[in-house]
DNA sequence: GGCGGTTGTGCAAACGATTGCAGGGTTGTA
DNA sequence: TACAACCCTGCAATCGTTTGCACAACCGCC
């Protein structure tokens, strides 16, 4: 009942003080400089009133809105969710509220989300949207609001903080992996390469199969235009379509492995049998696919909760320089690879 | 730059007014109040400065955020991206923005989020946590906060929003379609019956039973104490255990049916070919998981836009009376059913 | 030319908190 | 007893907008 009216003012007058005192006992650190007895009246007033402070009203003052802003291209794929839950427990803890948004992946959509956000005066922003060169960047550089980049990264030297897998020993991983199990013709189905994970991967696909004595071929390498199933599958059919014989490939991200495992079996290619696949982020449920993908591990939560600590301190610490914390990840063998036929 | 500084007060006597005529050129219904001319000159020189409004400041007198509050479970369970994706987009094209905050279930946690929302002034909430006798719903009807359950709905008659699937419908056509191929026993590993969809897909279960000429069996009938995988995989190992021989199992949701798949392997149970086995929201990936599931299908994301526009009729009509939209859910049959050996 | 009716703008009080400053009361010391 | 040093509490301004009200200027009309 009642609840959207009770303020400071109420409490102050029910306990015959004036409202800043009110407003000192509620706030724990200037709690001692009021009397322990009337503290104690207060308190127990503003519990009876059923007071609630009024967070708008406190930001607008303080000017912290211990708000910050999340954005990631889309919630629907699978990878993000560990990744928000990650960063909305750290934040939670901390007293702050993520508000999440979606972009697409399109540029305008992001700078109208970047609007909103920074209208209703976020204290930071995560972004898992980067693009190597990406205007919302740089307007966030240009406005001075604090920020953390996760998953992705960008060109920018030295000017943000980012979290991110270290993306091209991921792919060392998988390219080892399969050669040593016997693999000579290994394909690569890269992500867009204005991304840094597609770009990173890319570039770690071509110096492993080197270093592993195997020539990267261009004909048996594809970009991607989408981390998506469908595009995975358009562009394992085109590699296909080339007519040039590989015994594996190498999927810039487990969405486009699955989209590949679509394009083999429609060409009635089986796999592990015929060609092996390997994909990257171990998201959920891969391990419950036929067959269960051979994939890399990143740690989704823990990039999560890092990148929200991170932010935080940049909160605190607006001008330290940023850095990069880069997470190393790990090979999880399933049954989508096997010695080639 | 400066972006934090500039404000209606800066666009005025940049321009030479008072602020106040800011305020009305820049609300597009008070637009009319002021002249052409000076109107063009405040746009010009609000853009020109960069200024963009300050929405606590707006919400603290306006008495309206834009801003509702979603409680969800767990995003990390994939029945919830989709549904959310919805909500936001839905939420906003109307200019509103969502806040989420994970409960895992647990009351207490769902009163701290709760209380943080209603801290920040939300303008509505859309619940996904709904128990049958849930004491947040209570409370929110106590504050008089609009409202909207979502997929799962309470006992309160009449006095709530609640956008949700024809649950034992949905139930009745996986029955419909074992016992078509044949099954006679039919096992049930039902959700929590303090959840609504636990409730009536049980209830269901019960009723389609009857209806295709079976006796249900209580032997035969189990129920999780979670919707999770590993509550599933203990449900299924339990009913095994007692002995009792079925040839088809019904689980309460896709994450104890994929649970099932691991207690069955884990007895060299081959699934369709010795058990059946359906779910419910065919959330994603579940079309490739091994054998592909068959399960029935909830329109997530309708349910997440119908919520949101459900709401957004709420806060406007406060007083509306609560309509429960139901929507009918299908069949989709893949490679988990087939006859009994 | 005076008068009622628009129209457009300024004024100032909100919205609900926080906080520097000032003042009244108490205590301690000389 | 007087004075300095505290310690509490109240006062009032402020954060950035919105909005009811007052008021001045203008219009047309009789």
């Amino acid at each position: 009942m009642a609840r959207a009216k009770v303020t400071i003012h109420d409490v102050a007058s029910a306990v015959g003080v004036h409202p800043s005192t009110v407003s000192r006992v509620l706030n724990a650190n200037t709690r001692h400089m009021v009397t322990a007895e009337i503290a104690r009246k207060v308190i127990d007033a503003s519990r009876d009133l059923g007071y609630h402070p009024n967070a708008l009203a406190h930001s607008l003052r303080t000017r912290r809105s211990s708000t910050v802003g999340v954005l990631i291209p889309d919630i629907t794929n699978p990878v993000f969710p560990p990744i928000l839950r990650g960063i909305e427990d750290a934040l939670g803890n901390a007293g702050y509220t993520a508000i999440i948004a979606n972009t697409d992946g399109v540029a305008e959509r992001g700078a109208v989300v970047l609007d909103r956000m920074l209208g209703r005066r976020v204290d930071g922003l995560i972004l898992a949207t980067a693009q190597r060169k990406d205007p919302t960047i740089d307007r966030c550089i240009a406005e001075e609001v604090p920020l953390v980049l996760i998953n992705r990264t960008t060109k920018n030297e030295g000017r943000t903080t980012s979290v991110i897998t270290n993306d091209a020993a991921g792919i060392n991983l998988t390219v080892a992996h399969l050669a040593g199990l016997g693999h000579r013709k290994i394909a690569h189905i890269a992500g867009p390469l204005q991304i840094s994970t597609g770009y990173e991967r890319h570039r770690g696909f071509i110096e492993s199969m080197t270093e592993a004595g195997l020539k990267p071929d261009p004909a048996l390498i594809i970009v991607a235009d989408a981390y998506s199933e469908r595009a995975g599958e358009r562009a394992a059919l085109a590699l296909l379509d080339r007519g040039k014989k590989f015994t594996a490939v190498v999927a810039g991200n487990d969405l486009l492995a699955l989209g590949a495992y679509d394009a083999l079996a429609s060409h009635r290619l089986r796999c592990p049998q015929d060609v092996s696949v390997t994909g990257f982020n171990d998201m959920p449920f891969v391990d419950k696919v036929s067959p269960p993908l051979t994939t890399v591990r990143i740690q989704h939560y823990e990039m999560g909760v890092l990148a929200a600590g991170a932010l935080l301190e940049r909160i605190k610490e607006p001008t330290a320089r940023g850095v990069d914390i880069k997470l190393e990840p790990s090979l999880v063998v399933r049954g989508s690879t096997a010695r080639p036929g």
